[in-house]
DNA sequence: CTGCAAATGTTATAATGTTTCAAACTTTGC
DNA sequence: GCAAAGTTTGAAACATTATAACATTTGCAG
């Protein structure tokens, strides 16, 4: 649906922010779920950035809209979001950001680079196989894995503190 | 070192504790790191729950011992029993559990029970092949790996609320 | 149009984590 | 031993993240 996010190099975020807003009209339509104004434009704050953003963070954004919102708000429209595959919570950050993979049924892995900040989502059959297969080992029903993965982006390895 | 440990299973867990708080005298020893009177304490506690503890339960038990404490004493000594590797934190909890592999040199896997809140630490040397193999494959310069598995355990799949 | 369910507003509060500075304790070099 | 330096702990305040509870508004089905 979307295109393959590069977010270690510069590209024309715009368009991919428009393409996943129109990625989320659909399959909100899909899934006679609203996406109401407040819950679009929270979306679409969180995808400006490829770096996650905590909710405090929307909630400012959406205060110099001149949107007076309370906390319940922007954490109803995240969950609302996470519910239906929009966005990811990056347990390890306390924060969000805009899923590339939304409405493929995937299983998301985070690469956080601890120096620009940037989080690029890969899905990794391997990996997800190896997991099941470990958790399954043990007789466990795995129903949902965090998966994230700390460390240095190609560019920020060669390029110190660019961003 | 320890024991494998069977969280799911009734175990002499006193014995567990004895022997983790043992093997952290012996590791600590080992790095020329003080393992002071709080920090063991901190230790016995979270050692004492297969269930993950939050720095604010641990914060209530030394209250209930009579230390008076406060919560930058219980984050201290958090984090220096995790960067000697006797502790772990769980980000999908906010929580701390005892480290089953103390001292292994290893990247934990956690099988989380979202119905009875055990926690079954795993190495499982294909999963991290797999993670390591798909972060090198973005050029990604992986430091540390959190990985957690919600789901539910063997004993929860036939015999809800048992605990 | 009316009544119900879903969504949002509002206020307050809970839970989690950090900063800062001072005091006590340990180690080290002499 | 003893003073200096470093490490650990105490203590108070504060910052950040998240939720509870209840009122109000909006969208929609009948």
């Amino acid at each position: 649906m979307s295109a393959r996010a590069i977010p270690y190099r510069p590209h024309n975020h715009d368009a991919c922010v428009s393409q996943a807003l129109a990625d989320a009209r659909t399959i909100c339509q899909r899934q006679n779920a609203r996406l109401t104004p407040i819950r679009e434009r929270v979306l679409e704050l969180i995808w400006q950035s490829h770096k996650p953003l905590g909710a405090y963070d929307v909630l400012a954004e959406l205060s110099s809209d001149g949107h007076n919102a309370a906390p319940p708000t922007v954490y109803r429209a995240l969950d609302f979001l996470q519910q239906h595959g929009l966005v990811h919570r990056i347990a390890s950050l306390n924060a969000f950001i805009g899923c590339t993979h939304a409405g493929e049924n995937h299983t998301g892995m985070f690469l956080i680079c601890r120096a620009c900040g940037n989080v690029l989502e890969l899905t990794a059959p391997e990996v997800s196989t190896a997991v099941r297969k470990a958790a399954s080992g043990e007789g466990f029903q795995a129903e949902n894995t965090t998966l994230e993965i700390a460390g240095l982006c190609p560019r920020c390895q060669t390029e110190p503190g660019h961003d």
